[in-house]
DNA sequence: TTTCCAATATCGCATATCCGATATAAAAGA
DNA sequence: TCTTTTATATCGGATATGCGATATTGGAAA
């Protein structure tokens, strides 16, 4: 552990959450995670999450020009997002305020 | 991956912040726990983050009676957990609406 | 066409995370 | 005292997570 809260994990969430609000190529979601975390995750780490939801029917390719894929979340995806958005609420209720005071 | 978004991760950052805000023991860390997640981790997976929090100087042993063990924050601890809470913060900034909508 | 670049894909690895099993220790109850 | 129970502690291992390196692919630019 290199320091307290690592704040490691949840990538899936994160990526299935940002597809969610807006259809997103590979790129895109690194970027958008980078202005959130500061570092931008590597292609190792975005595309196999990226593959795994779409196997897993979370979301799916849109027509794209040239090579670059988009993807769009599902209706399963949209369920599977309800469902983790409610364990995410159960175990986060109370920073609610924090998000509110400090984030901006 | 078992299934999308396993929330695995961010335990210390929760133990931490649970600690911070009442004084606790082992067993009342797992309950709490319990009662958001559902399933009450085992004695292996807190004791040891107790003891990194520890050893660290985040959190501290106070007066018990009998076997139990409490701790509370130390002012370390707090400064750790409020870049802890910046970061999360960072990257979860758009849940805040999910959390106000959904938990009570 | 040929070269270059950017987006995607994949693989092996290091580390983190958490669990199950087991041990220890202290108190409570017989 | 002896047994039982409960809280804490530790260890090995299974799995998840994310990275670095590298390959591939298609478009753009020369």
């Amino acid at each position: 552990m290199e320091s307290c809260c690592s704040m490691k994990g949840f990538l899936t969430f994160i990526v299935l959450r940002l597809i969610s609000k807006k259809n997103m190529s590979g790129e895109e979601v690194r970027e958008e995670i980078r202005k959130r975390k500061g570092t931008r995750p590597s292609p190792g780490t975005v595309y196999p999450v990226l593959k795994y939801l779409n196997k897993s029917g979370f979301i799916e390719e849109i027509k794209h020009k040239g090579k670059i894929k988009k993807y769009k979340i599902t209706k399963k995806g949209k369920k599977e997002l309800n469902e983790a958005t409610k364990k995410f609420c159960m175990l986060f209720y109370d920073m609610k305020d924090d998000l509110s005071r400090r984030c901006y």
